[in-house]
DNA sequence: TTGTAGGCGTTATCAG
DNA sequence: CTGATAACGCCTACAA
């Protein structure tokens, strides 16, 4: 005997309320226009026969979705947690459902995401940072979805940014490196291709090693993957050089967190004998031993800005368009002056 | 002027290709039944032409979408990233989507996700967890949307589970603990409501504590949400007590962090005044200082098992039904005996 | 305020 | 191997 599984339909709600089924999905979508009789009425049988809209069809006769779609290049570590989170709190007020996928920091693979989101019909896309190959932007524009840059402020770009300013911010914590006294400085950052948090970042660094009359030759500087293994790998092999640094500034906590590890591994007192920077501020920066000096990031308040630009953007009310968010530095033990 | 948007079809793609709808449809999805010539013909156009199938349509025809959703409790720390990042790597090489959603702990919205998850056509579910609503297990049952449970092993429970004993894992370490020395326990413990893995947690230290003759109501337990702050709360509280206990043992790694931090800052020396341990073993463990004793699991093998699982499920395969998983007991600095 | 009916883009069945 | 054509479940003018 085998078991038919029946799941009602608009049909199914329309002729046990006993009505058509243009008033049932207009109870669904539309309840103002409705008599508040026949609403309640067929709300009531909807809930009985535990109705449930078939997505697909809704978004193939709608033609929107109330998806928003986010690509993120990675889940494993906590840098984008909190701003996503609150981006999905402020797109669930709006009545929007959130899709994330994430590419692992790779773009053919974001490049494949991006076009499986539109496919689902998410209605606009969050992407994060805006180096990527600009056939995707032309892709967007074609299929005309909305899309906002997150965690990157690029006033000219083709998508409205909603975030801050790295290489600046990276530039004023190197400043204040400087001003410590530190000459010697090492830096651990990101892959730079493909990245362009990781490229502002070491430009940043640059800017204010220039600014301050130092060589940017002297400047020691390996690219790695994110990865607090990576990172302690990258100090391992800094620390192999001839000249030791007196501080290691890194392209974001991770990356810290993995050069503080091997530092304490490896027996060096820091900040006394090295400095270590991060940037993001995200959780574990205050947590390690010593606490890391870092840039403090608004993620919460970038997650739910971006979530109204979006909204707003999917439902024609004019977007403010870009928007520039202050970072912090956050000082704590890890970076001291120079002990020579 | 207005720009009109187009989006290619099947329809455009066949036509441009010179055959009927029926053919490029093929070509998608089953190109072994189609003559390689007229493969190739097709699979330029669609390349040529951007083509992307909509999925809506998609689902609706095929009356499968080929996602699989997932239904984590939070993003906010690193506790399911591993996991869901091997399940989704799993699942990606059988050829399915996911979809994760949270729901921020909240039994009512986790439901709410759900069934939006089925509404949007998720052929099959992960939770996490079996402690929920019958009612939801009814309403996939009648809808006959496969489901399993992870970071749980429960082999009698409505739906196939995949996890690990943690009533069994956390009697383990509180037998280890109570080995040391220690007779003054307190516990950390997340909400019990509506969270298994919290309650078999705390059972399982009362276990060990009965097997040992001590008693069970001499333990101090504060439940609370989990979070490195609501951790460092906790232990304030504890700590607030007539008598100091010698070792708390925490529900999860967050509370155990939040727990070694408030102690640092209390000026206690951990673990000669205090133990502390953890569960889950995520990364963040190995890192603080001390580093945490906690029970480790095994969380990518858990995901990719689940995927595995999960798509058999939807293929008709038969499952191999429920796993139990190991966890190990990580024995770390945070843990030591008491010094009196 | 409510009902009727056409169409959204694909897949799958069934002939050819 | 390929081509018509009927679903799939819902929304939304248009009409009443």
């Amino acid at each position: 005997m085998q078991k038919r599984v029946i799941v009602p339909k608009l049909d199914d709600v329309a002729r046990v309320a006993g009505v058509s089924t243009a008033t049932v999905s207009r109870c669904l979508n539309t309840p103002d226009r409705v008599a508040k009789t026949t609403l309640d009425k067929v709300m009531k049988t909807v809930e009985e026969l535990g109705y449930t809209p078939h997505f697909g069809a809704r978004v193939m006769a709608a033609k929107r979705s109330s998806t928003i779609g986010a690509i993120i290049p990675t889940m494993e570590n906590a840098i984008f947690a909190r701003g996503l989170q609150a981006f999905q709190e402020e797109l669930h007020k709006r009545g929007y459902t959130l899709l994330v996928s994430s590419s692992a920091y790779q773009p053919e693979i974001e490049k494949e995401q991006i076009r499986t989101l539109v496919a689902r019909g998410a209605d606009a896309l969050l992407l994060i940072g805006y180096d990527r190959d600009p056939e995707i932007y032309e892709y967007l524009r074609k299929r005309n979805v909305p899309a906002i840059v997150a965690w990157a402020y690029v006033p000219d770009n083709d998508l409205p940014s909603i975030g801050f300013d790295n290489r600046n911010a990276m530039c004023r914590l190197a400043q204040k490196v400087i001003e410590l006294g530190h000459k010697d400085i090492a830096v651990i950052s990101g892959v730079i291709e493909g990245n362009d948090r990781a490229y502002s970042r070491l430009e940043g660094i640059k800017d204010a090693v220039r600014q301050n009359g130092l060589d940017v030759d002297r400047l020691k500087v390996v690219e790695t993957d994110y990865g607090i293994e990576n990172g302690e790998r990258a100090l391992e092999q800094i620390l192999t050089g001839s000249t030791r640094p007196t501080v290691v500034m890194c392209g974001n906590d991770v990356l810290a967190v993995g050069a503080l590890r091997h530092a304490q591994n490896a027996g060096l007192r820091v900040p006394d004998e090295l400095s270590i920077t991060g940037f993001d501020d995200i959780e574990l920066a205050g947590i390690v031993t010593p606490a890391l000096t870092t840039v403090h990031v608004p993620h919460r308040e970038m997650g739910s800005k971006a979530a109204t630009e979006l909204a707003n953007l999917v439902e024609g009310i004019t977007g403010s368009g870009s928007v520039e968010l202050e970072t912090k530095l956050q000082l704590r033990g890890s970076l001291g002056s120079p002990v020579r």
